[in-house]
DNA sequence: ATTTGACTTAGAGTGTACTCTAACTTGTAG
DNA sequence: CTACAAGTTAGAGTACACTCTAAGTCAAAT
């Protein structure tokens, strides 16, 4: 069994990620991330799993899907393989949804050269 | 002299913009459009030139400039032709901002293909 | 004459996503 | 023994960008 003190803390976490302790407590509470095992003096021990999946919602997030969706996605995960389905249409809908995005900012990047010029 | 008439409602240049009427009245309140020409009624009319920065602020908004520094471009404009040089610094900044956000989008978008696959 | 509909204003309310505070616990250093 | 650093919780507060409400005006239709 790994020892559990080996982990990160949530500092060091937040160090690595960019994100707050605050933001780390705050994604943990409304159910985005699964409660993270605690250590011996109740403090959070985040192991690669955990960080793992910060970096998959931190992608996410940063492409400007909701919390409410995301939590969405965390919910399926936890629900176990019957919804890989519904996972991997949740993720294609924000792929189109990138796809769309990509359109758009091109478009204002021409309009931009036309204005800089 | 136009007809001041002719040019369009409130409720056209929502229909056209796809931004809702409070939403017109909002931007024009906090500086982020000049105050539009009013007709006889006291109604805003909307012309060409307001149509046209309409679609500029779109466009920005759309791609994530804040509106505190939409309203920041405004102001140049309206100071005039001085703040031109300004003007180009802040488009460049928000161009940069893009391709930046390109870049977060096509990472994640790979990202995915791994994760639906 | 009155009702309807589209507008006007100032200002209040809403949703999202954090971000911070207060009060507390616990292990280590001086 | 005390002080400090780093964590804990529940819940309050903040920033942003709208979005809506209330009360009023005005012209045209019934």
């Amino acid at each position: 069994m790994a020892n559990i003190e080996q982990n990160l803390t949530i500092s060091e976490v937040a160090e690595r990620t960019g994100l707050s302790a605050h933001t780390l407590r705050y994604y943990e509470r409304i159910g985005l991330m699964s409660p993270i095992v605690k250590g011996l003096r109740g403090h959070r021990r985040y192991d690669e799993d955990d960080l793992d999946w910060i970096t998959l919602i931190q992608r996410l997030r940063s492409t400007d899907m909701s919390v409410r969706e995301m939590r969405h996605f965390a919910d399926l995960v936890r629900q176990g393989d019957t919804t890989i389905r519904e996972r991997r249409k949740l993720l294609e809908k924000h792929q189109a949804a990138l796809h769309a995005r990509l359109e758009d900012i091109e478009q204002t990047l021409e309009l931009l050269d036309h204005k800089v010029t």
